[in-house]
DNA sequence: AGAATAGTGTCTCTCAGACATTATTTG
DNA sequence: CAAATAATGTCTGAGAGACACTATTCT
C-alpha cells in the first residue's frame, strides 16, 4: 500500500473522448445541440464528441469538434467535468472530459445535418450517462451567468438592452424587472452604446450596445460565509 | 471531415491518472501536501496521485490516493480540472483528472513519511505543470470558501468562533471584523452551540460549536448581472 | 493585578427590489 | 391615431462594514 510517488509512471491504458454540450438561444428559449447517438438500438441522442487526438489539447479537440457547426471564431469554451465510472458504457470503460460552448444565435451553421436543437428543459432520449451530464451543464450556465460575463457569449456583437434582458430571462427562465435591469448592467460599466441604433420594424428604435471585455468585470459578488 | 457521429467507438488509448492536491490548516497557515516526484533528476515535488485503475470510478480513485493519509473518513473532495496538454509531460501524453481535498487539521496521520506539508505561498518546485494546477486550486479554494459551506471541513467536529474566524483568515489571506464575522455566521444559522465550553490554558474558556450540515445553507450570494 | 482571550451593539450608507409613465417610431 | 417597443426615476427596506469596550479565566 505505500503505493508509487510522484509520476506514476506506465499509467493504466483508457478510452477518452471530448464531448462538447452546445448552448444558444433559438426561438426564444435556451437550447443544446445534440447529435444521433450512432451505435443505440434506441433513437437516442447525444452531445457531439470526437476522440482525443494525439497532437492536440483537451481543449482543442473540442474545439475541433464544435467547428463542425459553427462558422465563426468567436466561441466560449470551457471544461465542465470528466465522467469516468467504469460502468458509465456498456462497451468498455470511456473517460469523457466534458466541456460546454456557448454560441450567439447568429453564428450557427451546420453542414451536419444529423445534428438538431432541443429546448434544454425538453430534452430528448439521451444516450448513457448524457442527461445528467445536460443538466450539469445547465446549472454551471445559470450559475456562470449570475457572476460572470458569460450571457453576452450568446449574443451577436452588438445587441438591444431588450435583447440582452432577454437572453438572461430565456437562460435563467425567469422574468427581471426591466428599470432594474438597465439600471445595474449599466452601472457595472461592461457594455457601452454604439454610434448606430436599430431600426425596427415595429415601434421605437433602440440604441444598440456593444460588450466592453477590457472592463473585466472582475468585480467579487458579495460573500456568503462569513 | 464528417467525422463521427454519436459515441466515438474504438477510441484512442491514453495514460491517465488521478491528482489529489490537499489542503490543510497547519501553523496558522494553509498548507498543501506534496511528494517527492519519483522520475524527476532535480529534486522536484508533486500532488499525490495514482493510477486510475480498471474497477474503481475516478473520484473511488482519488480516494483511495487520499487514503494513504488520513486517518478518518470524513473528507471533502471534489473534482478539479483535468489537464491533458500533448506535451505537459515529456516521457509521453499523460492526463491527469485531480481532485481537491480539504482535511481537518486533526485528521492527518501519514504512514508515509516522504510525503511534506508546504505553505501554499511559499511552494517548493513542482514537477511537470503542478505550479499552476496548485494555483488553480488555491484560486478554487478561496472561491469556494466565500458561496459555500467548505469552510468547515478544514475544522474538527467542534471549534470555537474564534477559530472558524482564523480558519476564513488563513484560507483568504486577509482580515476579517470578528463583529461583523459573528453576526454574520450566527444569523446564516449553520452552526449551533454545543453543550460544551473549551477551557483554554490561557484566557476565558470559549464557547464551542458544531457545524449543521442539515442547514444547507443554499443561500445564493447576490448576483453580479444582471 | 495583569495577561490573555471571549463576547457584545449601534450607526451609516449602499444597493436590491418594487413600481408606472412618457417617448419615438411605423403603418 | 393606433400599435409596438424604448427609455426613464423614486422610495423603501435589508444588510455590509466600521468601530471600542466589558467579561471571564489563569497565573
Amino acid at each position: 500500500m505505500a503505493a508509487q510517488h510522484g509520476s506514476p509512471a506506465g499509467s493504466a491504458e483508457c478510452a477518452i473522448e471530448v464531448r462538447v454540450v452546445v448552448f444558444s438561444l433559438r426561438e426564444q428559449r435556451l437550447q443544446v445541440l445534440l447529435e444521433p447517438a450512432s451505435a443505440a438500438p434506441d433513437p437516442a441522442w447525444a452531445p457531439p464528441g470526437s476522440r482525443v487526438t494525439p497532437v492536440l489539447s483537451l481543449e482543442e479537440s473540442a474545439s475541433v469538434c464544435l467547428s463542425r457547426f459553427i462558422c465563426r471564431p468567436r466561441t466560449f469554451l470551457e471544461q465542465l467535468y470528466t465522467y469516468g465510472d467504469p460502468e458509465r458504457d456498456p462497451h468498455g470503460r470511456v473517460i469523457s472530459v466534458v466541456y460546454f460552448a456557448l454560441i450567439p444565435f447568429d453564428a450557427f451553421c451546420s453542414p451536419d445535418a444529423a445534428a438538431r436543437w432541443f429546448p434544454v428543459d425538453e430534452p430528448p432520449a439521451l444516450a448513457l450517462d448524457y442527461a445528467g451530464m445536460l443538466a450539469y451543464a445547465v446549472r454551471r450556465l445559470r450559475y456562470k451567468l449570475e457572476y460572470s460575463a458569460a450571457g453576452f457569449e450568446l449574443l451577436p456583437e452588438v445587441f438591444t438592452l431588450s435583447e440582452l434582458q432577454r437572453t438572461y430571462e430565456m437562460v435563467l427562465g425567469e422574468h427581471l424587472d426591466k428599470r432594474n435591469f438597465r439600471r445595474r448592467i449599466l452601472q457595472a460599466g461592461i457594455i457601452e452604446p454604439t454610434p448606430s441604433q436599430r431600426r425596427a420594424a415595429e415601434g421605437r428604435p433602440a440604441q444598440l450596445y456593444r460588450y466592453r471585455p477590457d472592463a473585466v468585470a472582475e468585480v467579487k459578488a458579495r460573500r456568503l460565509f462569513p
